[in-house]
DNA sequence: CGGCTTTTGGACAGCGCTATCCTGCAAGCT
DNA sequence: AGCTTGCAGGATAGCGCTGTCCAAAAGCCG
């Protein structure tokens, strides 16, 4: 037989064993050196540190996470991947968890509370060490997964309202701003300017945009120039095209109409399109403005207003934030208001 | 002491012993009836099954992939989040692999092959079941990562050429079309409405888009109407803005062009915008088309001419290819040509 | 009907790592 | 000096599952 007493299977791959030897310590060092999890001397640290890297040691993620109850993932939980805002929140987010060390998976819950519950499961079983979720709004299930999982997570995008109590024991962590108000600053900009008769386009009806509509109605009342005709609410994907459809019928059916605020960019640049092939005068015959400064809003003809969110710095941050709450850290303000700004351009 | 003889940690979950215990079966049986590796008596089968379901019981990830090396994870590495081709590619795989009970790992490489490399060590640690990456060019490093690795592999959106020989043991799994074909097609329609100094704009200048240009480039010279000056190339990333740019430079240093072929639709979206604000008739004065059909092209003014690829199947088509692959299969063909569509529009 | 191959359930031993407990030793105290 | 305390290394025992081998039962054949 050419094969040596080569008993069971043996993957050739470099084990905390190999290295323990190496080092001349036993196993449960090296583990203690690597991970700095007790105090070990530095002598002994430094002797792993060289072992462990002239043999060219990679700790296994499996036995690692069957042995501790605690992997490497952490699982993101976004809405949908046609909307650039949302990809935008994944990859900034999976970034900087990747320079922490830790692997993303995606779960795109298509704004079905149903479904999120579903991947949250399936994400669970894995033990993820931290999750990133999308809102602040789930369902009791899927609240009750998340609490009883003690996995560490982050809200992203929105924030609770400054009234709601947090006043029991789970300490709820999100980076996000207030969807509210930046519509309401938003619509307060096109009142400054002039305009009175502000519509409000809304497509798929989100809580975002639920929050947005609020803060355009505030706004409005505050002026004493709200009134429910101005309202249009599509359940529908957000899209160019519906933009484009809903700018028709919002200027068709409601003349004196002098300014549409859009729940996002999308709309809004499918409505100046429409606005050209319809030889609509933006902004003198009705001002256009957007949300979330999309890319190409800038390079619409005339540019597109918007509110310019910041996503990419929400992702970031919150990727952060879960990256101390995964140390054991308690961060700072449970809550981190990025705001927003009005990009005020030649639509209004 | 209240808590009676609590040993060591047990961590709550329901196991496959205690599954078997239930079924009145060994936990080796339960493990095989549950995954149908082997022939198991049908009433045991169904014994285990019943137990199963009442428990509750749910495999633990990590558990098998220590004891099987082999995860449920699927790597997945595409160039740019930024670009919503691969976003679309990106969506559809992931949501085929995740029907197919499997966990996307997604890896971002910005068009960088040291990126990519480093990127491919980091999944491979976690042992992933299966890779999904984009393209076919690779540094050596990176061909000798995935080859040693034994992991099943789809490449995706490329197709080699006819003639590169597949002699070498390794078959190559690939789903996508063929890029310079598309670009020789999209070239030989505009030459069919009768323009004949097309030029084309290129940026990233990834080797898909280094494809289109060779297959514009052969378009041309067939027809005789091939001039260096024609090519315009950018390494910068694409979008709008630079589509802006580039038309103006074109069109101010090239007066005689007739067309423009963007290698991406973002940039000939913003060369339509950029055409329209310098009052620039499109297509009476200068056709332009883009390429991918991306979302808002049927928008534009005039609506934009383009070649429609099949991103979604791809990612699909290619999630199901490694699902087989995964399962032992051998899928039929190996390479999967899911061709393209001229979209003919207003602006040519 | 005996010897053969083919099936099918189970015992066993890990996969590679970490939680837990334990021991030995030096420091701190009266 | 005798005691407790603190601390760093190690032994041990799994985490929950599957690969491998084995043995018993079942099927097949002349």
């Amino acid at each position: 037989m050419p094969t040596p007493a080569k008993r069971h299977r043996s993957t050739g791959r470099v084990t905390l064993n190999d290295v323990a030897h190496a080092a001349g310590v036993s196993p449960i060092t090296v583990s203690r050196a690597l991970r700095g999890e007790r105090a070990v001397d530095p002598a002994l640290v430094e002797r792993v540190l060289a072992a462990s890297n002239k043999l060219g040691y990679v700790p296994d993620p499996a036995a690692r996470a069957l042995a501790s109850q605690r992997s490497d993932h952490v699982a993101i939980l976004i809405p949908k991947l046609s909307n650039a805002l949302f990809v935008d929140l994944l990859d900034a987010a999976q970034q900087t968890l990747r320079a922490g060390g830790f692997q993303t998976l995606i779960g795109v819950t298509h704004y079905d509370e149903g479904q999120e519950e579903q991947l949250l499961r399936e994400q669970l079983l894995h033990r993820p060490a931290g999750l990133l979720i999308t809102g602040l709004n789930h369902n009791a299930a899927t609240q009750n997964l998340m609490a009883r999982s003690q996995v560490p997570c982050v809200h992203l995008m929105d924030l609770p309202e400054a009234r709601q109590d947090m006043a029991h024991d789970q300490a709820v962590y999100c980076v996000g701003f207030h969807q509210n108000e930046a519509g309401a600053a938003l619509t307060r900009h096109l009142l400054a300017t002039g305009r009175r008769r502000i519509a409000f386009a809304g497509a798929q009806l989100d809580p975002r945009v639920m929050q947005r509509l609020y803060g355009w109605r505030t706004a409005l009342q505050e002026a004493g120039c709200y009134e429910p005709t101005l309202e249009w609410l599509n359940p529908a994907s957000s899209s160019l095209a519906l933009g484009g459809v809903m700018f028709e019928q919002i200027m068709g059916q409601t003349p004196a109409v002098d300014a549409i605020f859009f729940c996002n960019d999308d709309l809004a640049q499918g409505a100046l399109l429409a606005a050209l092939r319809l030889k609509i005068d933006v902004p003198a015959r009705v001002a256009i403005a957007g949300f979330n400064d999309l890319t190409g809003s800038d390079q619409m003809l005339p540019p597109l207003t918007s509110v310019r969110t910041p996503r990419a710095r929400i992702g970031q941050a919150g990727a952060e934030m879960l990256l101390g709450l995964m140390r054991g850290e308690t961060p700072a303000p449970a809550c981190v208001d990025l705001g927003f700004e009005i990009v005020e351009r030649g639509s209004s």
